[in-house]
Parts: C-alpha cells; sequence; structure tokens
DNA sequence: TACGAAGTGAGATGTTGTCTCAATTATACG
DNA sequence: CGTATAATTGAGACAACATCTCACTTCGTA
C-alpha cells in the first residue's frame, strides 16, 4: 500500500528531521491500523507502544508526516478530522454521507492532472485526497438512520 | 459557482425537512463568505445577521447540509475542519502543506468516474472533494517557513 | 383548538488541539 | 567513541472546538 517504513524513515533524515521515537511510533501505527484513524485513537494506539510518548508529540509528529506528505488528513464528511498514511499506490474513497460507510477505490484519474499542475503552476506535487460523497445502497431509502 | 440559494431552500424543504432560520442563515453566510470558512468563522457571521441563533443550531445546520451534499466539510491538510459550499461547477483545490496558501482549479478529471460508481455500487453521488497537496514555488526553497 | 413531531437556544459538558518551558536526545564532528 | 548543540520532547495548563441535554417554541395536521 503505503511507501515502506524505512522508506519514510530515510525521507524524514533527508528532510533534515531527526527521527525521533514518538514520529518512529506514530508511522508505525498508522501502517498497522485502519485505513484512517481519528487523533485521539492514534494517540491511545502509540502510549501502548510506547507509554512515555506525550500527547503533544504525536499531534506535533502529524503535522510534520502531513507537511511531508508522508500523511494525509481529511473530515471524511465530519467535523473532525482522521489521518492516514499516504497511499502509494492511490486509493481514493467513496464515503456514505448518512452512515459513513466507505469503500476504497484502486483506479485512479488524476495523474495526468497532478503532472500539468507542476509545470503550470510550479507546484511540487506530493500527492492527492480524492473522496466521492453520497448515499450507499442501504441508505436510499431510510435516509438519516445514521447508526454512527 | 455553487447552485443558487433558491433552489437550495427548495431542495431542504423537498427532502421533508423544515427550512428555518439557522439553517437559511448558515447557507446564507456560506455563499457570502471565503470560499471555505472554519466551524467559528461560521459562527461569528452568522450571530451577526441573526443574533438569536444559537451556536449548537448552527452545528445542527452544517451537519444536515453535509448529509444533504448541499455542504462539504475538508481537512485541507489541517487539524481543524473548514466548510463550503457544494461548487455546482467542479472546482478542486492545490494546497500548499507549508503555507496553506490554496488556487482553484476549475477542470475536472472526475464526472466519468461518477457515473461509473453508480452502477458498479450503487451509490447515489452526491459530489466529490478533490484536494491536490504538495508545496507552492516559493515554499519548495524555505520549507518550514508556514506563515499561517 | 389540541396534538405531536421537528427544531431550537442556552449552557453544561466532553473532546480535541496548542502552548510553554525545563529536561532530554539525535546527530555531526573531532 | 565522547562531546557540543540545536532540535525535540513530556507534562500539564490552556484554549478552541464540538456535542449533548432539556425545557421551550414552531408548525403542520387532525
Ligand atoms: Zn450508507
Ligand atoms: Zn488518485
Ligand atoms: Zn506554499
Ligand atoms: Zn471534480
Amino acid at each position: 500500500m503505503s511507501a515502506s517504513l524505512h522508506a519514510i524513515f530515510k525521507r524524514i533524515r533527508a528532510e533534515g528531521y531527526k527521527l525521533t521515537r514518538p514520529r518512529r511510533v506514530v508511522i508505525e501505527v498508522l501502517a498497522g491500523g485502519e485505513t484512517h484513524m481519528g487523533a485521539s485513537e492514534i494517540v491511545a494506539a502509540v502510549r501502548q507502544k510506547a507509554p512515555d510518548v506525550g500527547r503533544a508529540s504525536v499531534y506535533r509528529a502529524l503535522e510534520l508526516l502531513t507537511r511531508l506528505g508522508v500523511v494525509q488528513v481529511s473530515a471524511m464528511g465530519r467535523a473532525t478530522t482522521v489521518y492516514m498514511l499516504t497511499p502509494a499506490c492511490c486509493h481514493h474513497h467513496l464515503v456514505c454521507v448518512e452512515c459513513r460507510r466507505t469503500v476504497e477505490l484502486n483506479e485512479c484519474a488524476l495523474r495526468d492532472l497532478e503532472k500539468s499542475l507542476a509545470s503550470r503552476f510550479g507546484f511540487q506535487v506530493q500527492g492527492h485526497l480524492v473522496e466521492i460523497y453520497g448515499r450507499c445502497e442501504a441508505c436510499q431509502d431510510n435516509p438519516g438512520s445514521a447508526p454512527l
């Protein structure tokens, strides 16, 4: 799925940042968990593996990793955000706005677009996020019955 | 840009919800403001137009409007979310992970994909969100200098 | 008019995110 | 391998954000 952990670690050092324990554990947790996790879930999982890691450091790590393009933040149609490792082999999300269930898509419609952006805007593309919203089959008849 | 306010109001009633003052004002604020606004900005703007509207109702309206596909929530690479009216004529975001500046794109690479999803997954597509992350020209040389 | 369902405002409460600062540690260099 | 040093950390205070409860209002319908 995502780039190997080793490659990510190397990347952090290459950018001039230290590869510290909090950063390493956050990455491992994201790699081992669900496709996307809330910040509090990440904090809990990190402290299970490394009880001495502070909450602030988890947030700081997530912020850095987002800047590096290693991690992506998404709202998934909600008020609070979730984090995920940026998938190397592109997967987009189909999100049901009623029940919040998601389906992962393995096709990508943006590769060509990305290339053209680099030249048109001088933009150094790190990755992209695509979320398609709607109602899943089950929720089309009984709207407003979101279980989550 | 987005569907006309009148069309949105009609839509709310058509779905069986009441068109109340909080809901109307939230929509007006989103239509009149920046392309995307944080929840607290929305609350402030709403209370300027209608001081008697409670914060909870603003959140409730945003939640409903998101379920209806009228509003989209996005993280824009940050820990806190922003809201925007779902653009009728598709615009995608190019987001700089360093300085948070964004560029709006007016092309859409997903229309065909959307159609095929409907048949393959029985999914009733309401809209989609595309964010492309990277570093803008100015931030490629001096990373970590985010002003915002 | 009486009813019930849907919606609301206020504020308590809970959750999430940020900040400060002394103490610690990863890395480069000798 | 120490040592120097700047980056990074943990703790907990703090601030912002989001949700929940509940009595009250609104509105369509009988
Ligand atoms: Zn659903
Ligand atoms: Zn893609
Ligand atoms: Zn930038
Ligand atoms: Zn599009």
